[in-house]
RNA sequence: GCCGCAUUCGUCUAGAGGCCCAGGACACCGCCCUCUCAAGGCGGAGAUCACCGGUUCGAAUCCGGUAUGCGGUACCA
């Protein structure tokens, strides 16, 4: 790092074309640790040159998802009716088109660029004939050198032209932070670039390089997928007379057949992992490592922890497949380190949709969640998880299977005989005395006197309960269901083995 | 097709000439703990470091080639 030089500053430049991807959150995620590590400035700008497919819905979606990562940024666009931040704004591309204007005649003047008259037909046209011949497709050029007659002649058509600049023959070479040195011959880049459509409107390659260099970026941290395109943003960044900055193209993320990431193949968008119940930790920590690491064993590490370590020599150079799999095993091991205040917070959302779906009976208060976190959190790998943990405490009926109610070691009249000494027991201790302690010893004690394995009986008392055999440990269950629904469930169960369907009708 | 980049256990990775007949983690299997499920602990299986050749006393690490994969090649970003 050559701190004599200008500062650090860096950005994320996404398209509001659709909702926040993993891969794009991977991407602000490095930049972000980079600015956080060296001190420097973490730009977001919008890219929504596309007005086709650009919507402000998908902006709200982007933003939010990167605050919601805690990725804030410097500098960049305000909320809707509020002004940008930053001093190099505007922050929306759709926004700077007088700049792109400014450049573009700029380069015409100079004759680095010129008018292309060529309608898509005949580019595609052009196109397919060096297909067809087995060549490199490549823009022919034959609008490069027109006279003032031949313009004066297209224009009298209607034909709205396209600026084209002029790519020069030559090797362009840079060394990139990720892969070191990297050479590429302009001959190969497909000729002259067209950097504004017919319409008027500016292309991603040209406002990339306008805006960079607008807004001082000193490092251009980007996914691998640009790494080709590179060399024309290094032309038009001398064509514009402009330094040029450093880059760095991450490794992409992949789908399992290690093809890139996409929606057709693999869950991309950030806003399906936060519905599913990953946690921003949990996300940031798994984002951090898909092509970074620290150079050491250290894993489970703090947004604040991974910016201290990060480094670009670190970053690896081939694709990484996404691994949803450690992905939840991160998200368990940061849902465990949150402190319960917390966890309630989070747990909060996910316990409402179960409450609004109907698949409980009611929304529980605060308190009542909080009494839930000793049960449930060494259990969630994701905080969805949470409908399914604990259900059975929040509706007044569980199903009941008769078959799942016996123990694998008894038989019926075994767990009859269970159930009810059981329900026995519980009924004779007072209300007062409802706690997991107070419960395991007269329950323990009666298995030993029958004979039974604790197990066993656990085991019976807890399908009656939940009517499943998973369930948290048994007797903190117990409390929280309460001693009036034990005893209820206790006798149901009991009514549902004694009944035709359950004594006689099975062993 | 052309150009570019990449290649260490199934997956994420450590490794920057001898410490590596390759370490960790996820997943998997087993054992322990244990009222179930988790969590945790311990152990196991799993990579001829893509292949071939070279440099070197010595290569996963350096060089060359090959293969395979991926990316780019738009008036998308």
């Amino acid at each position: 790092m050559t701190a004599e030089h200008s500062a650090v500053r860096v950005r994320i430049a996404p398209s509001p074309t659709g909702p926040l991807h993993i891969g794009t959150a991977r991407t602000a995620l490095f930049n972000h640790l980079f600015a956080r590590h060296t001190g420097g400035t973490f730009v977001l700008r919008m890219e929504d040159t596309d007005v086709e497919r650009s919507t402000v819905a998908f902006e709200q979606d982007i933003l939010a998802g990167l605050r919601w990562l805690g990725l804030a940024w410097d500098e960049g666009p305000g909320l809707p009716g509020e002004p940008d931040s930053g001093p190099f704004g505007p922050y929306r591309q759709m926004e700077r088109l007088v700049r792109y204007r400014q450049i573009s005649d700029r380069l015409l003047a100079d004759d680095r660029a010129y008018y292309c008259y060529c309608t898509s037909a005949e580019l595609d046209a052009e196109r397919k004939r060096l297909e067809a011949a087995r060549l490199p497709p490549r823009y022919s050029g034959r609008c490069a050198q027109l006279s003032a007659a031949q313009r004066a002649a297209f224009e009298a058509e209607g034909r709205r032209p396209a600026i084209r600049f002029r790519i020069e023959p030559g090797i362009v070479a840079f060394d990139d932070l990720v892969r070191g040195h990297v050479e590429i011959d302009a001959s190969a880049l497909g000729g002259d670039l067209v950097i504004v459509r017919g319409d008027g409107t500016p292309l991603y390659h040209f406002c990339v390089v306008v805006d960079d260099a607008a807004m001082k970026i000193s490092h251009v941290i980007r996914g691998e997928d640009h790494l080709s395109n590179t060399p024309k943003h290094i032309l038009l960044f001398r064509a514009l007379d402009e330094a040029e900055p450093l880059f760095a193209h991450l490794p992409l993320i992949l789908n399992p057949d290690r093809t890139k990431m996409s929606k057709r193949k693999s869950q991309t968008a950030v806003d399906d992992y936060i519905g599913e119940g990953f946690i921003r930790e949990g996300l940031v920590n798994y984002l951090a490592l898909l092509g970074w690491s620290t150079g050491s064993e250290e894993e489970i590490l703090g947004l604040d922890e991974i910016a201290q370590r990060f480094s670009l020599e670190h970053v690896q150079k081939g694709g990484a497949v996404f691994d949803r799999e450690r992905l939840e095993w991160l998200n368990g091991q940061w849902i465990r380190r949150l402190s319960a205040p917390v966890l309630v917070d989070r747990l909060r959302p996910f316990v409402q949709i179960e409450a609004t779906a109907g698949r409980i009976e009611r929304m529980p208060a605060d308190p009542e969640i909080e009494a839930l976190v000793p049960l449930v959190q060494e259990r969630l790998p994701v905080l969805g998880a949470i409908g399914h943990l604990v259900d059975f405490l929040f509706v007044d009926r569980i199903e009941l299977d008769a078959a799942l109610l016996v123990p694998k070691r008894w038989d019926i009249p075994t767990t009859l005989e269970g159930l009810r000494s059981a329900h026995a027991a519980i009924d004779q201790l007072h209300p007062d005395e409802f706690a997991p302690e107070q419960l395991e010893a007269p329950l323990r004690a009666l298995a030993e006197a029958r004979g039974w394995k604790a197990g066993d009986l656990f085991m019976a008392i807890r399908v009656a309960l939940t009517g499943r055999t998973a369930t948290p440990p048994l007797f903190q269950t117990l409390v929280a269901l309460g001693r009036e629904r034990v005893l209820v469930r206790l006798g149901t169960a009991i009514e549902l083995l004694a009944g035709p369907a359950g004594e006689g009708g099975r062993q």
